[in-house]
DNA sequence: CTGAACAGGTGACCATAGTCACCGCATTTC
DNA sequence: GAAATGCGGTGACTATGGTCACCTGTTCAG
């Protein structure tokens, strides 16, 4: 798909003109609509995906189980990709497009070149590495020290603040996969939630308090 | 304490004179006895270490509970450092050495600096985050898909690969520390394991089969 | 209009692992 | 030699959360 370097710099402000040019010749934009898979365990890497505009959500998983690593954001990227892109290495983890989703696509083989060419670029990626690392470790942290209580109260939270929305319409099955439990225990303890004040029930979706 | 060039890279191959030079004039050697604390939560950052020789490992805690994240090998790196070194932002795990360990420390604000001058040093920094990240995940997998005795059965065989020995002595509470549970929890499933004939114990210490 | 599919609610049960309260044994310290 | 300390072993209990079976209500396609 064609497009326009100013496009992509009004999301990467910080991205030269000389990088801009290079990533126009050789990079891709790609719209993907809400729901979709767009990368999987096992799967090699050819291109590593920056995001424009949307969000899309990484899962670790086995075949019984899943869990929400993170969220990738609007001028985030994909480490895993970033990762296994450069080492040429499978993916560990898949992403799937929590909405319609702008994907600024930048070929994997030139990549090596041009984080050390371009500061920009290679500082973005450092951001990422931290800001993953970050939210890894806090995924530990939670998954060991806080009971599913716990963490159900503070997930709506999280994601109320990353959609900018109150109110939030979401499927128990889709909060149990995200926390890596299951759906019953999720109608549970939102229950026991409600009946302590933390939380209440909208027409609508769930509003915390 | 003063040091030869020559030494750091024969540890350090990748590195050109050029940086060796500028880390010799601005770095720092330390030996850490076994045992000793060298990072701790909410601590701000000065050097970042490179383990030259010995081993630290990297833990998350809270005051009733630990977890063991990964060691720090020879000629790796502490990303936790790095990265609170870069953002000027305090610690969030903490580190101990497990064998007498030879540091090299880099000054947190030099870094910025060096690692756009010299790719050898941030390709060692990126390294460091893959393998980071890539620990971290499988931790948060195994935590969240496996239970005890697997981990518990994983656990030394890991570490053995790591010591180089094929007889582990280990405190039932310094590995129940390193998987994050209570140490009467490794005494009881130690003992299963070895009824399943998975483990044997040893004069100084615990086998794996 | 009807039946399938899906969301969610619920009770009963169970397995895992965390907790508590002890013991015995060996080693170190005074 | 006695006391203190640390390690490991153990039985009993409990809590958390995972599983199963089943039910109700809603929506939507045919």
């Amino acid at each position: 798909m064609p497009f326009e370097i100013a496009e992509i710099k009004s999301y990467l402000p910080a991205f030269g003109n000389e990088l801009l040019a290079e990533i126009a010749a050789a990079g891709s934009i790609m719209e993907v609509p809400e729901g979709k898979e767009i990368l999987r365990e096992g799967q090699y890497i050819k291109t590593v995906p920056i995001v424009l505009l949307g969000l899309v959500k990484v899962f670790t998983r086995t075949e019984e189980k899943e869990l929400l690593l993170y969220y990738i954001g609007s001028a985030q990227s994909c480490i895993m990709s970033f990762s296994a892109g450069l080492t040429n290495s499978p993916s560990r983890i898949f992403a799937i497009t929590e909405e319609p989703t702008t994907l600024l696509l930048l070929p994997a083989a030139k990549l090596n070149k041009w984080i050390k060419q371009y500061p920009a670029l290679n500082e973005l990626f450092y951001q990422q590495y931290n800001l993953r690392y970050t939210e890894m470790l806090n995924t530990i942290n939670s998954l060991l020290f806080e009971r599913m209580d716990h963490r159900l109260h503070n997930y709506p939270q999280e994601k109320s603040k990353l959609k900018g929305e109150k109110i939030l319409n979401l499927r128990h099955k889709e909060i149990a996969a995200e926390l890596g439990t299951a759906r019953e225990v999720i109608t549970r303890v939102l229950k026991k939630l409600e009946q302590e004040g933390k939380i209440r029930h909208r027409p609508g979706g769930i509003e915390i308090i």
